[in-house]
DNA sequence: GTGGAAACATACTCATGGGAATGTTTTTGC
DNA sequence: GCAAAAACATTCCCATGAGTATGTTTCCAC
């Protein structure tokens, strides 16, 4: 399930040739926050990073190349932080809360990431994409659906275990991620924000979502 | 508040010509909605309408143009579904359940309007628009944030009225405002769906979405 | 220290699609 | 019923931006 980078090509293997991959994949998420998925020009990606074109491609085959490397790392920052804490020993509508918290964090910390995926998902890269540019999309799109079956999971078990109360599963994923996911939408960086600023919103965004499911 | 049609142009005024313009609209709303804001040419959207070029540009300046449009259009299945709802006399709590569960249903009703929203938003338009252009887009956003205010107000009056327990009325609102939308992103139309099943789906979602807000 | 490959920059090609210009038909006001 | 304006269709222009080809420089292996 987990796509190494670099699947698509693997010429690069040098440590500076993936630092410079890395800055590439942050300027053009940053780009494609700003401008959206096509208006964002692969020369705006470069100049972004006080660089040319050659250098872009040097690295990356094409623009849908580079999108995909955004996708993967936006999927990553999330599983990174949410995997752990499937191992707390605590019961589901807490695990839910801080699952849903962790969460509410990653929008907020790589929101250029973030924005770029909801930007496009299945949409972009309709026709104009090699088969196997196509193959990693579903394999992206399985992840991210990976993703949100944690969430599930837990849902499960707190209704097997009677401390939730969830109608259907399936929607109360959806609704979760959706209420969650729409941090992107709003939320705007502001430099005199502190980390607790952040995690009030997110941690008082996870307790109402969690709350409309918890059994009484 | 209300933009009134044509705002942008006022040439438009026969009933023929009228009704040319909704088929636009719609097609141009599909057409966004299957390619993005980008990838649909307008070559695209006269072709969906059996049609060529000419008739669009004959009734709309710019591809631009079209977009506010169909924004327009959105906001305002949105704000017809809701505003009646806002007189009627039951505690907030319920109201706030109606008012969602209405939401969902113009979400699933008017997709590919809902989609193309969500699809660009503000950035799309960023730079490649006129100065009239850009004033009629931030009309829309103000009107979007008008509708979600809606659902504040009546959040605020549950609150002074003790049936809802808010700890941030704009962090509520954002929620409820994100958990809703996000049916556009997973809801697929199915030819054997009843309404309700949809009625199923909103209200379940409604009443989740509800639930974490209520006072106990 | 030198050959060669990786890491870039520079300069080009070329398809695409927005929009304008122009021609043709249909409708409508009088 | 007849101008004339609206409602289209056809054709063309041209800026834009993805991708390529070809330099030039930097870095590392040996």
């Amino acid at each position: 399930m987990a796509l190494t980078a670099g699947e698509l090509d693997a010429r690069h293997v040098s440590r500076r040739g993936i630092e410079s991959q890395r800055k590439i994949i942050h300027a053009a998420a940053v780009c494609f926050m700003r401008h959206g998925l096509e208006k964002a020009t692969v020369d705006e990606i470069a100049q972004e990073l006080g660089s040319t074109k050659g250098r872009v491609y040097h690295h990356f085959a094409s623009k849908n190349e580079i999108y995909l490397e955004v996708y993967r790392q936006a999927m990553e920052y999330c599983f990174d932080a949410v995997l752990p804490l499937l191992d707390l020993d605590i019961p589901a509508p807490e695990k839910l809360v801080r699952m849903a918290t962790a969460h509410g964090h990653v929008m907020m910390d790589t929101l250029p990431f973030q924005r770029t995926i909801r930007l496009g998902v299945d949409v972009y890269l309709r026709g104009s994409a090699t088969e196997a540019e196509r193959k990693v999309l579903s394999g992206l799109i399985a992840m991210r659906n990976d993703y949100e079956a944690l969430y599930r999971t837990v849902l499960q078990q707190g209704q097997s275990a009677g401390t939730l109360s969830v109608p259907s599963v399936a929607l109360a994923g959806r609704m979760i991620m959706g209420a969650l996911n729409g941090l992107v939408d709003w939320y705007r960086v502001r430099p005199e924000q502190t980390w607790d600023d952040r995690d009030r919103i997110a941690a008082s965004l996870a307790e109402m979502i969690v709350g409309g499911l918890r059994a009484d």
